[in-house]
DNA sequence: ATGATACTTGCAAACACCTTGCACTAACAC
DNA sequence: GTGTTAGTGCAAGGTGTTTGCAAGTATCAT
């Protein structure tokens, strides 16, 4: 699976150091999107040696190729990222209690693009869609 | 309808100030969610004088009562706040050239909380959704 | 009206998250 | 190996939001 986004990242010019690959491989590893922060923490833990500005422009550059992507969580103050490659498209639902985030393989919205387009004259680009609400530890 | 607002204020104990019902006008005379700083700039154009960090607390108590929605568009970084009274539930969406926002008083997910509970055993309480794209005059 | 109480405000400072500038390091093509 | 240039760490800056505290003021009881 990495060897894939390790080709699309040098065929754009880009190199793959030391903390990009551990940056991908945790991003891999983790079932849920995670906020620079966190990542940060989880490569502190494994002993990767790295500052945080990096994780931020690893982040930044991985969106730009289209391997990660940058969503934003209601009534969260900062972003978070999630590999692209092998995922299809999904939502999330998280835990106003723990903050549990979990997948949801749904989508209720892809014939809704041509009612909102005639109503609204917008060209329709993107969606976002999340749940919030609590996990069965929580209730 | 700010005389329902103005009693729900005060059944909860607090005060009607001559801030906190200028940051009311506003918000009810805006057709779409305002950002903090949006606010803190009308009420300045209106010669009301108020301090940015009363504007935030404002919204924060609002919000408490349950007069105000808090939310949060995808990919902006910072919160907006709409009158929660007098309003169905709807969603918005925002031109990605202009900012511009539109409410959207559709919402196709009614029926699929239940399924989420049982997908998930979450019990659900709220969700978010809002699409981005290009408004008539950016396209 | 007057005074007591406690909510509210303004100012300064702190905080969280993210971005930028710059000199140094290290991929990778040759 | 060597040169080019993307990537890195550190410090500093930026934006949006929250907190501490003293002063101000809305509300209530008298």
């Amino acid at each position: 699976m990495q060897t894939r986004m390790e080709d699309e990242i040098r065929a754009a010019g880009r190199r793959m150091t030391r903390t990009r690959q551990a940056v991908l491989t945790i991003l891999e590893s983790t079932r849920y999107p995670l906020s620079p922060a966190e990542l940060h923490a989880r490569l502190r833990k494994k002993n990767v040696a790295i500052d945080p500005v990096t994780v931020y422009r690893n982040l930044a550059a991985l969106k730009e190729l289209g391997l990660v992507a940058q969503l934003k969580l209601h009534h969260e103050g900062r972003f978070r990222y999630e590999i692209k490659q092998g995922r299809d498209h999904h939502h999330h639902i998280r835990c106003n209690s723990c903050g549990r985030i979990v997948d949801l393989l749904l989508c209720p919205l892809k014939k809704l693009t041509a009612v909102i387009e005639k109503e609204t004259r917008f060209i329709v680009g993107d969606h976002s869609l999340e749940w919030s609400g609590w996990c069965p530890k929580c209730q």
